[in-house]
RNA sequence: GGGGACGUAGCUCAGUAGGAUAGAGCGGCCGCCUCCUAAGCGGCAGGUCGCAGGUUCGAAUCCUGCCGUCCCUACCA
């Protein structure tokens, strides 16, 4: 509805613009004003065009103002200020709009299919918080795009053949002596992912310890690639049970995916040599003949407008190939301009029925949906990347795929590391820097960081003790299950409202709030506005018809009050919010606003008792508010992947 | 050396396609539960938006320089 006004607004002014002055290269610009005694919305226009027309500002708003005219579902166009055009919404009108359900949210789904590619966490050992980051971010764009009416397709990267895996490889086979059989037999028990973790870590000390070892990881690297041999079987053993817990662990937090594509398959369906060849046809890269990458093909540094002698090798002389190469190709893949598809087979089917498919080097029994083929494709990757990534799109552009290149988005994000306080509670000795920089850096391979699903437990146990001292009464189990919602809301919540380019110093204290700017408060304002609904039918009463009851007269007449209007506005507002974020590549913007809404409700709450209301027009005006408050805080949890608990 | 991000209240952070009196949460202080759950609500205190110039009707926002912090810049994977 707002939005519907806005552009309402837009395109009057900018015909207007063009018919009476002749103006056509000025974007009518609109602005939330400050003050909200302004008015709904401002049009700074006068301002500029000022200069162009030797004009007071103020007498050109007055010119345009009157040749505007009447706007639908604008009450009055008031000039304030050295020029501003502040616009005032027909209140009963709007209310009238958002009852019948505006019709912006039929609008069709627009645009090809968007790949999102999240999670890519190494299957060698537990997830930690900054894991957490990149999935709950990659989750909540999958939702707000598919909010937006996109096409959206999961996919959660597996590298099973890279050096991390080989590490643990090295452990189990070196350090602890174990057959493929008995690492089987470990992988099947619970928190499988936590043995590895440590184990991780103390053959990344071996290493340091004896580097002579480091040969191992060779060997194992070599064996893993070759797919044969005892070392072989470990590293597939422990690849899909870790990849397995990394599920479970996402699955906590209502996280899913469609596809899992591998490293392995990438490997044995010899997707690089594929890309090898268009690189080569198409000349995105050169063979180096001398200097220090002779014997490389590299990509020339001008392609990514890398600074001089930084080519980016490509293929090593060995006539292996580089990340970044593998990378070009499975970013091919995406778009579907590979020419080469992966198999598919069924990995396992979630509680709702959405089956996650796995990729295969053969042909499987069950026909899988289509993947691939995406018209634009968001890697959701830490912002330390940011080159490679920029080489993967030099790639594509050299290759002649402009438009991919362009569509290809690293949505790139700082790292998570731990406050002081947090490092020291984890047992971290702080160094000199680290006291400096004010934050201690996460290490997998130092066993160093919150692993995910420790710091779920520990929501979940804070979040369990609250309910269990306000509903005693009620059975464990509910109240565990609730816990487990409040649990999640905190941790979304808090992963999301820091902004992209922020580093979250990971702090306990604030993590585990329940107060203030928290994905709880948000929720508790959901479940207050069910409770009110709740308590009205308990009383055996029915919600009354909205539509006839409150008429325009009476929206007209209810919404004088600037309280009312004010938090209707509000509400009405997370369209608005989704759309800004989307534009902005900011799910913090959806965050902030979904606090905002939970602000206006809970004063909405405290101010004025609903049931309690004696005049039938102003009661029946208070449950519809109700009722849209309650849409408005779910569909934005629901964006944000909060749930929202049946009480708290 | 080159490239990028950042510097806003005691703390953690919003706010930048230039706009009206710079915001929130936490922490501090003072209030509010015979009335839909106080995980709540109201109030007070707290800021030369790193520094200096420039652009203009107007700058936290754009440009330049400086100071400071972090990240990236391998034939490792």
């Amino acid at each position: 509805m707002f939005h519907e006004i806005e552009q309402r607004l837009q395109e009057t002014f900018a015909r207007c613009l063009e018919e009476k002055l002749d103006v056509r290269d000025v974007p009518v610009a609109l602005e939330e004003p400050r003050e909200a005694s302004f008015g709904e919305l401002a049009l700074p226009v006068a301002f500029q065009l000022a200069r162009r027309l030797r004009k007071a500002p103020r007498l050109i708003a007055q010119d345009l103002v009157a040749a505007v005219g009447a706007v639908e579902g604008v009450a009055a166009l008031e000039i304030a200020g050295n020029g501003y055009v502040n616009v005032r919404f027909d209140r009963g009108y709007y209310a009238r709009g958002l009852l019948a359900g505006s019709s912006a949210e039929s609008r069709a789904p627009a645009g090809g299919k968007v790949i999102v590619e999240h999670t890519n966490i190494n299957p060698n050992k537990a997830a930690h918080v900054g894991h957490l980051r990149n999935a709950i971010l990659g989750d909540t764009l999958v939702r707000m795009l598919r909010a937006s009416g996109r096409r959206v397709e999961v996919q959660n990267y597996i590298d099973n053949t890279g050096v991390q895996v080989a590490d643990v490889v090295v452990g189990f086979h070196h350090l602890e002596k174990k057959t493929p059989a008995q690492v089987a037999e470990l992988a099947a028990r619970p928190k499988f992912d936590y043995l590895c973790w440590d184990l991780y870590a103390r053959v990344s000390a071996h290493y340091k310890e004896h580097p002579e070892s480091l040969k191992w990881r060779q060997q194992a690297l070599h064996a893993i690639e070759a797919g044969e041999g005892e070392l072989a079987e470990i590293a597939h053993t422990v690849a899909n049970a870790i990849m397995l817990c990394h599920l479970g662990t996402m699955r906590r937090l209502g996280i899913t995916y469609d596809v899992l594509p591998r490293e392995s398959e990438i490997l044995h369906l010899e997707f690089w040599a594929t890309a090898f060849q268009l690189l080569k046809e198409r000349g995105a890269i050169r063979y180096e003949e001398s200097g220090k990458n002779a014997g490389c093909w590299v990509m020339p540094a001008s392609a990514f407008g890398g600074g001089e002698e930084q080519d980016k090798v490509i293929v090593r002389s060995d006539g292996t190939v580089t990340y970044v190469g593998k990378d070009i190709a499975y970013q091919l893949w995406k778009f579907g301009l590979l020419g080469k598809d992966f198999y598919y087979r069924p990995l396992l089917t979630e509680a709702d029925g959405h089956i996650v498919w796995v990729t295969s080097d053969k042909p499987g029994s069950e026909t899988p949906p289509e993947f691939g083929r995406a018209s634009e494709v968001y890697n959701v990757i830490d912002v330390r990347q940011s080159y490679l990534q920029e080489v993967v799109a030099a790639g594509l552009r050299a290759l002649g795929y402009e438009e991919q290149a362009e569509k290809s988005i690293h949505f790139a994000y700082e790292m998570v590391a731990l406050s002081l306080r947090a490092a020291a509670e984890l047992g971290v000795e702080l160094s000199e820097e680290d006291r400096k920089k004010g934050f201690v850096d996460v290490s997998g391979r130092k066993g160093l960081g919150e692993k995910a699903d420790d710091l779920i437990d520990r929501l979940v146990e804070r979040a369990f003790d609250e309910v269990s001292s306000r509903h005693p009464d009620v059975d464990e189990a509910e109240r565990r299950e609730v816990a487990r919602q409040i649990a999640v809301g905190a941790l979304r919540y808090f992963m999301l409202k820091f902004t992209r380019a922020s580093v979250i110093a990971f702090d306990f204290q604030e993590a585990l709030s329940f107060e203030g700017e928290t994905g709880p408060y948000v929720q508790y304002a959901a479940v207050r506005a069910r409770a009110i609904l709740r308590k009205w039918a308990e009383r055996g009463e029915k919600l009354p018809d909205f539509a006839s009851i409150l008429t325009r007269e009476a929206m007209d007449r209810q919404l004088a009050s600037e309280d009312f209007w004010q938090l209707l506005l509000a509400a009405s507002k997370a369209d608005v919010a989704l759309a800004r974020s989307i534009a902005g590549g900011e799910p913090a913007h959806v965050a902030k606003y979904a606090f905002q809404l939970a602000q206006a409700f809970n004063t909405f709450y405290h101010d004025y008792p609903v049931i309690h209301e004696k005049d039938p027009e102003r009661r029946a005006f208070l449950l519809w508010m109700t009722t849209y408050f309650r849409d408005q805080l779910e569909r934005t949890l629901s964006i944000l992947g909060i749930p929202v608990p049946p009480y708290m």
